[in-house]
DNA sequence: CTAGGGGTATCT
DNA sequence: AGATACCCCTAG
């Protein structure tokens, strides 16, 4: 049942906020395969010792560590090196070294042995694998610092900058960006997995309207609200709130569960379709909550009472870094998409070299515009296009697409013209907004 | 084209 | 009232 494993590491790993559990430790002592359902858990234990980093305020070379060992996870799976991934590492890089700059004079050796540990070694490591990592500004960064070696006024100057606060805001977006990139975690995948099949038996049978009723519920809650980052309004003290939520794993589970009921009702009002079926759904999912809170309580008895969490899966990691604003870090999200058929070929073309990141081709041009209203062109009515909520889908193509194209939603969209056949690009720009909760 | 600010409807 | 999700407008 390795649905069952996946969720369990899965329950383990994002309920974690404890810094003695160290998640990519964990990973390895389940001896998780490569298949890409593990590769999203080991991107999410990564990102999840990347928070945890966060929450203790150390921005330190582990930090780098991490940062790389995610470029590496990122490209097993052919995704797109993201801009913030990039800043992230410089500026924590530069700020792992401007620690070091606590002297007054460059001569004490702290920040020449940085120098060469940081940039000339790590970097140098990763220029000679030609990793995306190495961007303009991490260029810059470096001849700086070394300048700053022979330049008493320059090592001043950078000396007395503070760029903590720009290194963790880049960390914070990282984060985001890249939970909401790894979607559902993998029973909610495999429910809706089971869901949309359900659904396309309706659709066979005729019976479409209960299922789709149904469907888009479930895909507005389950997905929408579950599946979202909820932003967690990073206003000051998110840092305090370490004990509560303590049970947000068996949130997801309290989820699934619902899930599967609403799946009963289908199931019902269409006459004992598969009825056992259902009904190990329901079992397995009482079953899996019993052994969760069991684990819980070996991980942590004092938090045994809370039985009806709230269903919102969140497990929010509110970083709260120095005083001010956009600090809302509602790191949040769930493991596993359901590797997705459709993806166009994934580095098809170019796999097997090594040297540099798989970049995928541009998407062959498309008709654009499929904006219903709007090419009425003159008379500019000021009707507003009807409101349409996305679809579990639509959702999924937009991560993918944002994997392979990073932020060009004109690609994203030409790449999955068929999906996205009612959105424009603003669209698609708008929802990912929406999506890693900014 | 994209980013970002704003507007509106809806829910709590 | 605040939060959300979607849609629209516009500067660069």
């Amino acid at each position: 049942m390795e649905v069952f494993d996946n969720w369990v590491a899965e329950f383990v790993l994002l309920r974690q906020h404890n810094p003695r559990v160290l998640p990519t430790k964990l990973i390895s002592a389940l001896q998780l395969g490569d298949s890409s359902d593990c590769l999203n858990l080991k991107i999410s234990s990564v990102l999840r010792d990347i928070s945890n980093s966060l929450i203790r305020g150390a921005i330190d070379e582990g930090t780098l560590d991490l940062l790389e060992v995610l470029e590496k996870l990122l490209l097993q799976q052919h995704s797109l090196l993201m801009e913030s991934h990039k800043s992230a590492y410089c500026w924590t890089a530069a700020e792992c070294t401007l620690r070091f700059m606590w002297p007054l004079i460059a001569s004490d050796g702290f920040f020449t042995e940085a120098l060469e540990r940081i940039w000339t070694k790590r970097i140098g490591v990763l220029k000679e694998r030609g990793s995306d990592l190495v961007s303009g500004d991490l260029l810059k960064w470096e001849t700086d610092l070394k300048n700053a070696l022979e330049d008493p006024e320059l090592y001043q100057r950078i000396r007395e900058t503070n760029i903590r606060y720009t290194a963790i805001t880049f960390l914070t977006q990282l984060l985001k960006e890249q939970w909401a990139l790894l979607g559902s975690s993998s029973l909610e995948s495999v429910v809706q997995r089971r869901f949309l099949k359900r659904k396309a038996d309706n659709v066979e049978r005729g019976d479409t309207n209960a299922a789709d009723e149904s469907t888009r519920r479930l895909e507005s809650d389950t997905i929408d609200n579950a599946n979202e980052p909820r932003g967690e309004s990073g206003d000051g003290n998110g840092s305090n709130r370490e004990n509560d939520n303590d049970v947000e794993g068996v949130g997801c589970l309290v989820n699934e569960k619902h899930a599967s009921e609403e799946e009963q009702t289908v199931g019902a009002q269409e006459h004992e379709h598969e009825p056992s079926l259902d009904k190990g759904d329901e079992t397995a999912a009482r079953e899996l909550k019993d052994y969760l809170l069991e684990i819980q309580g070996h991980i942590d008895p004092s938090t045994r009472q809370r039985e009806e969490p709230n269903n919102a899966i969140d497990h929010s990691v509110n970083v709260t870094p120095p005083p001010t604003r956009l600090n809302r870090t509602g790191t949040s999200g769930q493991d596993h998409n359901e590797a997705p058929d459709n993806v166009n070929e994934k580095g098809s073309g170019s796999q097997g070299t090594w040297s540099g990141r798989v970049r995928r081709r541009r998407p062959t041009p498309v008709p654009l515009n499929v904006s219903p209203l709007k090419k009425g062109g003159l008379a500019k009515s000021h009707v507003r296009r009807p409101k349409k909520f996305w679809t579990h889908e639509e959702v999924e193509a937009l991560r993918e697409g944002v994997k392979e194209y990073g932020r060009s939603w004109k690609d994203i969209k030409n790449g999955n013209p068929a999906v996205f056949a009612e959105r424009t690009e603003v669209d698609l720009k708008d929802k990912w907004r929406n999506l890693v909760g900014g």
